[in-house]
DNA sequence: TACATCACTTAATCTAGGTTATTTGTAAGC
DNA sequence: GCTTACAAATAACCTAGATTAAGTGATGTA
């Protein structure tokens, strides 16, 4: 498959001498998953972290009633994993799977840790991401601290307006914190204010 | 006043060579700045990110209605900064100030910039802070979408141990998201469940 | 002494959003 | 053509936490 999604991903934050490039590349391992599968459970401990190329992942944690809550959707281009287990190796309190049939980049932690070493812009291109991933979990925190429902439902079709289309209301809710009852009552009276 | 608590910090995440350490400290502008007085304002750009050796800061919201949300808390051996106003000089959503008289280590963006092209160990230094941030913040995250007003509470005294003490219930309440009357209310009527 | 200010409490009332349950639509599998 | 399964809608009722408003006590300060 083609790896022009991640290489203009790369170069749009770092700049890499060409053998770099390759050697990541390399350490890079294709997978497919199908809808409904998963990457990882809960329990399980982190390996790496996967960069999405087509389809779609989730990661979310089902709390002490069940009820399920996503922490993150990976439409193509992103990267998608738990941190806090892959960084500290402690079992995962989130689970990742496919909402659709998707197709990844894998990095292994011991890849990464190697590519570290011998390519240190690499820590530029990964401080890079995380400031930006914090940046939005920060914004999405105050927004659920401060917004109501219904912004928070606007808010969400601005940050992935493709995904709103193609994902049934029930992940809406799970993401923005809602039940999918209350959801659909939301939409169905559009009286504002 | 005294570097100790800064290079204990640097020293638990990254080894640097003598002339690096001397060279990053001599970046840093020492701050002092009174109780309720503000480092940054909504809608200032930020110019730098502050370690806190002495007192307390936070950072803060505020949302349409008046109301305060905060984002964190940095007491000694925290950083504190808007990253978003910070990295993309845009002028900040969020307040800064302090809770107590407090010292703090300044270190400006110019300064940061200079640095990371000279100490690349730097990149892996902030890479890693950014990780643990990042790993906080997606648990809050999900802390508010699936606990209690109460089990909040109560993360928010283990995470915050000794702070809880210190600080008054209304700023308590701001960080766990609730109105300072439901938080006496709740903390007044101990039946649990 | 008086009077502000601030942290906290109490209590009555209100509402956004949850819960539970039933129903309908729709797509997939056989 | 029938069945299973899941997404969505609807509705009646319920509750955690918000809102408003008043009151207490401790500290500060003129």
């Amino acid at each position: 498959m083609s790896y022009t999604l991640f290489l203009e991903h790369l170069r749009k934050n770092v700049r890499l001498a060409p053998e770099e490039e390759t050697q990541l590349l390399s350490k890079l391992q294709e997978r497919h998953i199908a809808k409904k599968e998963f990457l990882y459970k809960e329990g399980d401990i982190h390996t790496g972290q996967a960069f999405v190329l087509s389809g779609c992942l989730r990661s979310y944690s089902v709390d002490a009633s069940g009820i399920e809550h996503i922490l993150q959707f990976a439409p193509p281009g992103w990267w998608i994993a738990d941190i806090n287990s892959l960084k500290n190796q402690i079992p995962s309190s989130l689970q990742i799977d496919a909402i659709e049939n998707s197709s990844l980049l894998f990095l292994s932690r011991t890849h990464m840790e190697a590519l570290y070493a011998s390519i240190p812009m690499l820590e530029r291109f990964f401080r890079l991401l995380l400031e930006n991933s914090l940046i939005t979990y920060q914004k999405r925190l105050l927004d659920n601290l401060s917004l109501s429902a219904r912004e928070r439902y606007e808010n969400f079709c601005k940050l992935y307006p493709g995904l709103i289309m193609e994902l049934p209301q029930k992940q809406v809710a799970a993401y923005i914190g809602v039940t999918p009852e209350f959801l659909s009552k939301m939409l169905n009276q559009p009286r504002n204010k």
